[in-house]
DNA sequence: CTTTATCTACGAATATTTTCGTAGATGCTT
DNA sequence: AAGCATCTACGAAAATATTCGTAGATAAAG
């Protein structure tokens, strides 16, 4: 089940900062543009529907989760952006995004250490 | 200008087997997707009317050449895809698409020399 | 030359996503 | 308690994307 992009955005705000109601994530949404709260209320409700999210009933006003993981979304999207737009080269976008991105010294630590890690794992296979 | 998914699919076929006529064009979605003749056709011209492409008319089946060039789609399409699905962060990106894909040791080495370099340049810069 | 195949153009149907107005219920303020 | 604010539910409009049928023109085949 992939999310739309609006769903997506909502997602990533209840991932961020966690259960909250419709009219928290509809001012969240609204400091980049301007969506009216019935709009942001509808969307969530269809998320509910297919499962995306779940919410408290509780009280009258309904507070929302995310239902699907960060993580696994993430990949899943990965994996379909890469075959989209570079053509299935996971490399090809790697090269890309650390080309064109300004990256700290420890963050290419970071990507160092992955590399040396991911290089021993391919020496343990011999 | 942000292509559709289906003209992005469109593009890349343009973009990987060059200027084509839409039979043909057709023909390489269908291997992957039942879709008709005249979808295609469609879709093309949007394309065109957009600018995403630009065909030769001399002869009466219209020969489409992409109008965008592909480095440049890539690069815009992946900081929105950053943004939208990675917070903003590259580097969380890079990290779980080379600990997810099969890298082989020639491109692990690419990918290092091009640390080296991005580590080089920022030396000079002090 | 006639028939058949292929192509473009056009318009409209369908599907999907986003938008929001309105109504009714509940809570809050005075 | 009355009036105002806020919430959900619902339905339908608007915006966007995809789909394809049909008509008319041109080319190819017989």
């Amino acid at each position: 089940m992939k999310p739309t992009e609006s769903e997506l955005e909502i997602l990533q705000l209840l991932w961020e900062h966690g259960p909250q109601p419709v009219r928290v994530i509809n001012e969240m949404i609204n400091k980049k543009r301007e969506v009216g709260y019935t709009t942001t209320l509808k969307i969530m409700q269809l998320m509910n529907e297919k499962g995306l999210t779940i919410r408290d009933t509780t009280s009258r006003t309904h507070v929302y989760s995310a239902n699907i993981d960060e993580q696994k979304t993430r990949s899943t999207l990965l994996s379909e952006f890469i075959n989209t737009t570079f053509r299935g080269s996971a490399q090809s976008l790697v090269l890309q995004a650390l080309g064109s991105s300004k990256t700290s010294q420890a963050e290419l630590d970071e990507i160092k250490q992955l590399i040396n890690r991911m290089e021993n794992a391919k020496n343990e296979e011999l």
